[in-house]
DNA sequence: TATGAATGAGGTTTCATTCAT
DNA sequence: TATGAATGAAACCTCATTCAT
């Protein structure tokens, strides 16, 4: 009855090749938003641009809409960058800090950065959901980061820390970043948990990273620097203050 | 005018005075696991043994019962325990990491921990809860903090690092552990994020206390100081590599 | 447990006898205000100056509650005032306006003033009120009228009329009045109908009266008392009353 | 930009265009027999023939349902007919009978009747009504009314009476007629009332306003045209007279 | 007798999902 | 393929009534 322009219509044939992405996106950012729970599936329909009914079209239920925002973004966005980390080249402690701060910042920037939110969320409702968080998202961060510190170990860069936890020590503080831009950070409430988080986070980032290299104490060599520092020691103190 | 028979009535009063408490506790309880537009009120009410109307005989809605449960969590368990940091006697990273360790784990241990993530799930669709937030746990959090790192600072003992971020990289870690008690390690897949963080929480506080004090650099003076490696450490050293 | 005083303490004695008429009077208005189904009981007990559960030791529910109140209020005030016509002596115009005026602004003060709206409205809620109301209002008040047309028929006074239909005809407005009063009246919208019903009701009430006496239309005879009417008048006149 | 398929189906349309004044027809209905708070919203989803839900499609809430009710028929049933008085010649009384029995039986016939009985009751729970009610029906039908009065007066056909106070005598029994056909007159009492009103509506409608027209009292002039008046009856005359 | 905490049936409203077009 | 009207289960909340004290 209603004439099928969809077919020779290049621009619907594209809307149309486009519609679920354009869904998930919709989708991600309003769960991310409001919750699961509280986020009607006619909202996410109008977000992208279509009615109730064809968001039943591309996906069965609103829980499978979720199952599938989650391995969207997980699979697109987070797993994509940690490839990046075997070819680098050059001391450890700088390729880490390049590294994960090029690779979070790409997190930080993107859609994706809600999902840690929505995974913080949702997991105990929907325990699908771990398995993928689990193997896309914690153990290619954990094996990117545990990769790093393990060569720098190995080459005697670093102490020999217990990788596992020293992982979480450098991640969990970049994982807050993301859930604090979709939480506190999204209220309006200015320097609400100290400015930097919303005004500078790759500086905070890079921030972190030093502090977990340096570490905090003033420690005895350097102390030790002010008597008599071997010429390789005054040259590494040199670049670590002037980096710092 | 009309005389008050309640105050004449023991058990009446008594569970009159304890309803708020029981069901401030089942609120919050369900609240974080399930996420509050997903938790059905009567769930609250049944929880705390109660019936559907009993609930709002104490509480006029859900929404001022989820406002209540932040309010009373935040000011009862965080705030009180953040005091005690003024009296402390000592090296400043020997107090920092008592301290930490003692005022993290109760808090971890209790029943408030469930806040933060219910905090970062409904701070943007309730935002009066911001404000509470801000005042009660970020403040109180970073002043305790960041004035044990002044201190360390002033003392010599810590480097001049700047406080707030550095507060930051050493806070975000212990909100995830709590982020992660009600979430990820609430689903039953073990070592998850690995192991440590559900078998071993205060470990996992001391441990990454202790990394941020001193730092992921082997730096030149401690290799100079000992110039060639013992036996044992060149043999703990290549333990270590093996492990990562 | 608790001591009683009531039985030793005058005052007390006296609420508790008083009871039943201060609960009738606040179910009164409540139900008048607001209608039946939209009060509350416990609004009832509270405008009375008692609790709920005291309301349930004079009535059994809510519903024997407002037939109670009906009873009551139409016993009490309405059919007191009929019986005063039978003795009235002098021309019946008179007797009537000064009867009529005299009861219905006495019923137009009281409380009872409110029970005609509250019947209108739930009588079909409640087919039992009725029969009451049939008998303790309507057919006193039709009696007490028709009997004053009937003498006036009698004695050469009034025209013949049928006399329920102009019974209705008085006694309507006054009854309008009664419902004006406690809807549109209660409104705070000045002059919503005419100020007179809200400003001088008795006012209304009397030159309601002496228009049903005198009629509207100017008269043949009147105008012939002036001078001879004309041919064409008194055809239409005649026309007129034959229409009549 | 999405294209309208609604157009496209003319079913569908018609149903979606006949369900606003079926749902405001059964809730009128519903409203005046029960009274607004005491009649579910689902029984009127249920008398116009849809679900629960399809009622909140077309109403927000149960209170704007009632508004509407109140508005949809006082604009087009009541208004509607006050329109036709201009235009018409002929001597005022016959005009005006002729004019207030067709336009009075109109509204009693259909379900506009109700409303009167539906304003009464809830008018002070929503006061929003009261302003509709006195712009859209008291007004015209005083207007309607009083404008027929003023020019029976002119042209001296009727006395100089009151305008408004005559207008309310004039239009409160017809109001009373509407309200006693959905309160008393619903109840399945036989001749509650005077049978008359339920029999013969619009022979009582006449009857009363011949009433008003010729009024009640045998008047000296009508005796005067038959025989002279002896002096007991002019002294009582002018005591009539005297009063009014 | 008087209280008011407690109950739970029942009311209003929402929303995921279906389906005729 | 796309729509949005329609549904009804289920959520929130109210309130008449009970009952231990």
């Amino acid at each position: 009855m209603s004439p099928d322009f969809t077919s020779h219509c290049p621009f619907r044939r594209r809307r149309k090749e486009a519609r679920p992405a354009e869904l998930l996106e919709a989708a991600l950012t309003l769960f991310v938003e409001k919750g699961f729970a509280a986020t009607r599936s006619e909202e996410v329909a109008r977000a992208a641009g279509v009615s109730k009914g064809t968001l039943y079209l591309y996906f069965p239920s609103k829980e499978e809409l979720l199952k599938a925002v989650i391995q969207h973004f997980l699979a697109d966005e987070i797993a994509a960058g940690a490839a990046e980390a075997a070819s680098a080249e050059g001391p450890t402690p700088q390729v880490m800090e390049e590294l994960l701060v090029t690779w979070w910042m790409r997190m930080y920037d993107s859609p994706a950065s809600g999902v840690f939110k929505l995974v913080i969320t949702e997991v105990r409702n929907f325990p699908d959901i771990a398995r993928f968080y689990v193997e896309r998202v914690i153990r290619p961060g954990h094996e990117l980061v545990g990769g790093l510190l393990a060569r720098g170990i190995a080459r005697g860069e670093f102490q020999a820390v217990e990788i596992e936890t020293a992982a979480q020590s450098i991640l969990m503080p970049l994982v807050m970043l993301c859930i604090h831009k979709h939480s506190m950070g999204a209220c309006g409430i200015a320097d609400a948990c100290g400015g930097q988080l919303d005004t500078d986070p790759s500086g905070f980032v890079r921030a972190h990273l030093r502090l977990i290299f340096k570490g905090l104490e003033v420690r005895a060599p350097e102390r030790a620097a002010r008597q008599a520092p071997s010429p390789e020691e005054a040259a590494e103190a040199a670049r670590g203050r002037h980096a710092a």
